[in-house]
DNA sequence: CTGTTGACGCTCT
DNA sequence: TAGAGCGCCAACA
């Protein structure tokens, strides 16, 4: 068992969703026996140099929508990042076609197999 | 030690 | 469609 940081485990995770691809707080904390919250905790305390190397801008709330809106630069910054990489983001501030790019179960193949 | 605070999610009105 | 309420739990003052 590695009792590593919080924080340094919902990073690894989010390391792993692929370009084009996006995933749910609420399935990064299933996988990491966490809660919803607590993904986005770690996210929002981000340092810029995280920020630069973590794909943090593919994570979504459920339902696809993108939860960073209401924070205004952050929101426009990650919706403009999901653009670059093709993702389609509604009026809505909703990933369209979310349930074909979101992450699934079975799809977490981390090259840490153990 | 206690209380507050959330890039959330789900259920019930 | 919108809102309220609650669970969640690490981090922080």
């Amino acid at each position: 068992m590695r009792p590593r940081p919080l924080k340094e485990r919902v990073l690894a995770v989010v390391a792993l969703i692929r370009d084009r691809r996006i995933a749910t707080y609420g399935a990064i904390g299933r996988y990491l026996r966490i809660s919803a919250r607590q993904v986005a905790f770690v996210l929002a305390r981000l340092t810029v140099g995280e920020a630069e190397i973590i794909p943090w801008f593919r994570v979504v709330a459920a339902k696809g929508f993108v939860s960073t809106t209401k924070l205004g630069a952050v929101g426009r910054r990650q919706i403009a990042r999901l653009r670059q990489e093709g993702v389609l983001v509604t009026g809505r501030n909703r990933v369209a076609e979310f349930a074909t790019v979101a992450w699934g179960p079975g799809e977490w193949k981390p090259v840490t197999e153990r």
